[in-house]
DNA sequence: AAGCCGGGGCG
DNA sequence: CGCCCAGGCTT
C-alpha cells in the first residue's frame, strides 16, 4: 500500500460527519472554506449551516446587502473574509455568468480565495491534483519528514508542497487533500498528538529523533500592541423613541465597515484611567456633557493587539447635532458589530 | 519577507 | 498565559 492508499483508507474509516462534506458543489465548498480558514471546524460550521440557509446560491449571496452579511458573519472574525466573499459572489454572477470558475488558475484570480483555497476547490470539486497547504498538512509532513526548519519561510512551505504533490493521489485528490488535513486535526495534532497508536509512526522521523514537540518550528512572534479605547455611548430619547449613536469603521484599521461607537484612543494611558468630560469635546461638536455610568475596562485579545475599552454613557433629552450615526436601540441587531461591542452591549442593554 | 487581520479553545 | 486554528491581503 502506497502511503496515501493508507491514508486514503484511514479518511474513510475515520473522517468526522461534516455538514460540508456531504457535498461538492463548488459555491458550498468555498463558502465552507473561506469560513474555515485560520478558523477550528468546530467554530466555523454553525456559521456555515447559516449560510447556507441564507444564501441557497451565489446569487442570493451576491444578491444580499454587506451590512447583511458581515452581520452573519459576527463574531467569526477576520471579516474581510465576508467582505470578500460577498464581493466575490457578485464577481462570480456578472463575470462569470453565475457559474463557478472550474480550474485551479480560474479559481484562484477569485478575491479571498489563495493558494489553500483554491486547490482545495479544484480539488474537492473539480478532481485537479493541486495539494492543499494548511496547518494541518505542514505540521503532519514537517514531523513525518523530520523538517526542522520555520514552516513561516516560504521555502520551507515548497518543500514540503513537493512532498504533497509528490505523494497526493491522482485519482482522489480532493479525498488526498481532506485525509490529510483531517490526520494533522484529529491525529497528528499540535500539543499530544497519538504519536503511539499512529499509522505512520515507524515513518515518521520527529517520532525517532523524538523532535515531535518542536516540528513544526515557526519564527517568532511579533509583538502585541496596547491600545487604550475610550468609548462614547450615546443615547438619545425623542417622543418615546430611544436612540443610539453608533459609528461605522472605515479605512485600514481592525474591524473594518463593522459598527462601534465614536471613541477616543490614547496610547500613552498604561492604566485607561478615566477620562474627563471635556476631552470628548472634539467628539460632540457641542457644551461638555455630563457622563452617565461610565464602564470599568473591558480587555479584549485581538491576535497582534490587547484592547483595553471603557465606555462612558451620555443620555439626551433631545436630538441634538451628532457626528454619529443615530440609530433606534431596538434596531441594534440589524448592525454587524465586533465581539467587544457585543460583549458590551449584552451587559448593559439586553 | 514581514505585518496585519478576530475570536475561541486548549494545555 | 502562550499557542494554534481547513489563510489571504497589503506593504
Amino acid at each position: 500500500m502506497t502511503f496515501s492508499q493508507q491514508l486514503i483508507t484511514w479518511y474513510r474509516n475515520n473522517k468526522r460527519d461534516l455538514p460540508c462534506r456531504r457535498t461538492k458543489d463548488p459555491y458550498f465548498i468555498w463558502l465552507s472554506e473561506i469560513i474555515m480558514q485560520q478558523t477550528r471546524i468546530e467554530q466555523g460550521t454553525p456559521y456555515y449551516e447559516r449560510f447556507v440557509d441564507a444564501y441557497p446560491t451565489v446569487k442570493h449571496l451576491a444578491s444580499a446587502d454587506e451590512q447583511e452579511v458581515l452581520k452573519l458573519w459576527q463574531g467569526l472574525g477576520y471579516y474581510s473574509r465576508a467582505r470578500n466573499l460577498h464581493g466575490t459572489a457578485q464577481e462570480i454572477m456578472t463575470g462569470y455568468g453565475g457559474i463557478f470558475p472550474d480550474t485551479h488558475a480560474d479559481i484562484l484570480r477569485l478575491k479571498g480565495v489563495g493558494d489553500y483555497t483554491a486547490a482545495a476547490i479544484a480539488s474537492i470539486c473539480f478532481d485537479q491534483p493541486h495539494a492543499v497547504m494548511d496547518g494541518n498538512v505542514m505540521r503532519f509532513l514537517s514531523r513525518l519528514y523530520g523538517i526542522a526548519e520555520s514552516i513561516d519561510r516560504p521555502e520551507t512551505k515548497k518543500t514540503i508542497r513537493a512532498i504533497a504533490e509528490k505523494n497526493i493521489d491522482h485519482r482522489n485528490p480532493g479525498d488526498f487533500n481532506q485525509a490529510m488535513m483531517e490526520f494533522g486535526a484529529t491525529v497528528c495534532t499540535p500539543a499530544n498528538p497519538g504519536c503511539l497508536n499512529c499509522l505512520f509512526q515507524r515513518q515518521c522521523i520527529a517520532f525517532k529523533n523524538n523532535t515531535v514537540g518542536r516540528i513544526p518550528a515557526r519564527n517568532s512572534k511579533t509583538a502585541v500592541r496596547h491600545r487604550f479605547l475610550h468609548y462614547l455611548v450615546i443615547t438619545v430619547t425623542e417622543r418615546g423613541t430611544e436612540f443610539i449613536c453608533l459609528n461605522k469603521r472605515t479605512g485600514s484599521d481592525i474591524w473594518k465597515n463593522m459598527y462601534d461607537f465614536p471613541c477616543l484612543e490614547r496610547t500613552l494611558d498604561k492604566t485607561l484611567l478615566r477620562l474627563p468630560a471635556q476631552e470628548f469635546d472634539e467628539l460632540l461638536n457641542s457644551a461638555t456633557p455630563e457622563f452617565g455610568e461610565v464602564s470599568n475596562p473591558f480587555i479584549h485579545i485581538l491576535t497582534h493587539q490587547k484592547l483595553h475599552a471603557r465606555f462612558y454613557r451620555i443620555h439626551y433629552d433631545k436630538k441634538i447635532d451628532l457626528p454619529c450615526l443615530l440609530v433606534p436601540v431596538k434596531d441594534i441587531h440589524n448592525y454587524p458589530v465586533p465581539k467587544l461591542i457585543d460583549r458590551y452591549l449584552s451587559k448593559i442593554f439586553f
